[in-house]
RNA sequence: GCCACCGUAGCUCAGUGGUAGAGCACACCCUUGGUAAGGGUGAGGUCACGGGUUCAAGUCCCGUCGGUGGCUCCA
């Protein structure tokens, strides 16, 4: 007899055999037949998986965020055995959980095609209502590489004999004639896999991550524990659509893109609206914050990017011109020895050669430059998306050099403006990572080594929650990452703070310290919105286009009824935009409710009706975006109302009560 | 860069190898109206580009360019 303890803390005994699912039943009926797995001891095992001992357990069902994961996990190996049954001599890999669903990648030389995906639903469906019981087994690691190998599986060899230690047993689930290696665990049987699950798209994907290796076939899936939240999430992604920011550029006019700058942003009056008042804002904190702002040059003499270092790691992501006046009027033809320039990726070294010119003192420290650099890189084509990632970018870009014992002071001060502004824009969700030394760098272990201590103790003063990643620092130095997530979930770096010993070095920076010495100032790269292009992308899906008043590019639109309010009108519109609003009239020859649809598709924040009415009282007939209400009010009520509403919350904070 | 898919009017999209289409937007005319589409007329196209197959190609084949979704990369 071995003791089970139940979530309620009472204690049952059961034969020594027991299985997690006879104490399922011997709770009840329903509760048998809705579990998936259990959780013995606080570790997720199989159902039929006999005890080992006394235990805590804790029945799984599909409401459990567990239940849900093994339900993925289960589609997984179902749309590989689906697949296999279809395609015969298409060779498995791995198939992970993934948020929303799964994937599995498989090898196969035949392309597969959307087409297919209704076949194999259908064969997934099948496998559901045959019910195989899942079942675990134990294998020792080298019959089962020989197994795998004999059936031409040669990538699910490879991954035991990569992954298993020596000596170590693997375990294999098997499903009527097909089986799979994997951790497990795994639901009782595929009839238990809910038939809520769907194919979604067909990517192609490295062998391991690998460029250098062969691209195997993704299928992605998306699986729910019934139809109903299915349904609900291909509702969610039709929504998220609507907020795409290449679709709200189209429709709002705001900019686009052209294959005649590949990776470059057009960007139309609307649009660089937006950006102005964005650009404005950030201006405005970053000199409340002791920050002086400079401008670099565009193109630079190569020979300091190779001192730098960057000519070494990014010579095939820059884009380089010689530096060669032709003359006369034939063929131009570039000497070989021409020097050459390159258009700049990055504002760093420019910053330094800034820092350079001059005596700096300790009394300067810390100095904090900061531009809005415009920089080009010739990223991979593959890479480009919408303005979320393209070849020309301008960065909210600083540079503070600083002593080694400033480095923690202003990394906090760094975090504490970072989440101001990112409260400013309405961001909740940002997550932090901390990336750690790469394997190709420069610098010393123990600068490294100092570099990532300093950060991490600063971050952690800061009480943000942060990840580590492993090797994702840049080449001189570990560096923080604040991540936004786009309307489709994709996660983007904005917001990033680079601690850097090196370029300092390699570029001669120095102070004179307080005892007289010529010293080494340390350098933090720091960006809070990142790239301008990115932010704004980011900031379009996250209005779904409809911004607040005081980024709106139209704040206020004046629409007539009849003609003879025009004159009026056009005083309105006067008046406010004496009172620094952004305004456009609209005395076309329309009916109101045209002109009201018209600017609310528009998402302007204020229509401001003006008929008979009102031009004989003086007043305006405000309605507000997302609403049907009017309200009548005096054109000097309504500029003084929206004023304080129009105002940046920088500003509306310095504001008198 | 790699894999798959896509590219038709300003936008959204139809289009069976046989004369290039619709709605919206645009221009002009009528209509002067009270809060989400008033009516009429008209203009608008190298069907991404380059080859090929065919009596005939927007449609089939090959290539190039660009876009989309992933993978790799991202100072």
């Amino acid at each position: 007899m071995i003791q089970v303890t139940l979530p309620d803390g009472s204690v049952r005994d059961f034969e020594a055999d027991v299985t997690p699912y006879d104490v399922a039943k011997s709770i009840s009926g329903s509760l048998a037949k809705k579990a998936l797995a259990a959780r013995i001891d606080g570790e997720l095992r199989d159902l039929m998986r006999p005890l080992d001992g006394p235990a805590s357990i804790e029945i799984v069902t599909s409401v459990d965020a567990d239940g849900l994961e093994l339900i993925r996990h289960d589609a997984a190996h179902v749309l590989a055995q689906a697949v296999q049954d279809l395609f015969p001599g298409t060779q498995v890999t791995i198939g992970p959980v993934i948020d929303d669903g799964f994937y599995y990648d498989f090898a196969r030389e035949e392309p597969f095609s959307s087409e297919d995906f209704a076949a194999i639903e259908n064969r997934m469906r099948e496998i559901v209502d045959a019910d195989y019981p899942i079942e675990r087994e134990v294998w020792e690691k080298g019959a089962a590489i020989a197994e795998f190998e004999r059936l031409g599986e040669v990538y699910k060899a490879q991954i035991i004999d990569d992954i298993i230690p020596a000596g170590e047993d693997i375990t294999i689930y098997r499903q009527g004639d097909w089986f799979d290696l994997c951790r497990g665990p795994h639901l009782p049987s595929t009839g238990k896999l809910p038939k809520a699950f769907k194919l979604m798209k067909l990517a192609g994907a490295y062998w391991r991550g690998d460029s250098k290796n062969e691209m195997l076939q993704r299928l992605y899936g998306t699986a729910w524990a019934n139809e109903k939240d299915l349904k609900a999430h291909l509702t969610r992604l039709e929504e998220a659509e609507k907020r795409d920011h290449r679709k709200l550029a189209t429709q709002l006019d705001l900019f686009h893109l052209d294959s005649l700058a590949m990776g470059s942003v057009f960007w139309h009056p609307k649009g660089y609206q937006i950006w102005l008042q964005v650009e404005a804002y950030i201006r405005r904190r970053l000199a409340a914050e002791g920050y002086n702002e400079i401008k670099t040059p565009q193109l630079m003499d190569s020979a300091q990017w190779e001192k730098s270092g960057h000519w070494g790691k990014f010579r095939e992501n820059m884009f380089v011109v010689p530096d060669f006046v032709p003359d006369g009027e034939g063929e131009v033809t570039v000497p070989k020895d021409a020097k050459l320039m390159a258009i700049k990726p990055m504002n760093c070294p420019a910053h330094v050669e800034v820092f350079k010119s001059g005596q700096k003192s300790y009394r300067d420290l810390p100095l904090r430059l900061a531009e809005f650099g415009c920089c080009h890189r010739n990223e991979p084509h593959g890479a480009l998306h919408g303005i979320m990632r393209v070849r020309q970018f301008t960065q909210d870009d600083a540079h503070i050099f600083c002593r080694e014992d400033q480095i923690i002071s202003e990394t906090e001060r760094f975090c504490a403006l970072l989440q101001s502004v990112y409260d400013d824009f309405g961001f909740t969700d940002v997550q932090v990572k901390l990336s750690t030394r790469p394997d190709v760098r420069a610098g010393s272990d123990d600068v490294w080594d100092r570099a990532e201590q300093d950060l991490e103790e600063a971050i952690r003063h800061t009480g943000l929650p942060y990840e580590i990643m492993p090797g994702e620092g840049a080449f001189y130095g570990p560096k923080l990452e604040f991540q936004l997530t786009d309307a489709i979930g994709r996660v983007w770096q904005c917001g990033t703070l680079q601690l850097d010993f090196v370029l300092p070095e390699r570029l001669g920076a120095e102070y004179v310290a307080e005892s007289g010495a010529k010293e080494r100032p340390v350098m933090l790269h720091r960006a809070i919105l990142g790239s301008m292009e990115r932010f704004l992308g980011i900031l379009i899906e996250e209005f779904a286009g409809a911004f607040p008043l005081w980024l709106a590019p139209v704040q206020i639109v004046v629409a007539t009824i009849t003609s003879e309010a025009d004159p009026y009108a056009e005083r309105v519109a006067e008046a406010l935009r004496e009172a620094g609003f952004r305004v456009e009239v609209d005395t076309r020859n329309e009916k109101i409710n045209y002109k009201v649809r018209e600017h609310s598709v528009q998402k302007v924040p204020v229509i401001a009706v003006v008929g008979a009415r009102e031009a004989e009282s003086g007043a305006v007939a405000l309605r507000r975006f997302g609403s049907k209400a009017q309200s009548v009010v005096s054109l000097e009520d309504a500029i003084r109302d929206l004023s304080v509403e129009a105002l940046a919350p920088d500003l509306l904070r310095a504001e008198p009560a």
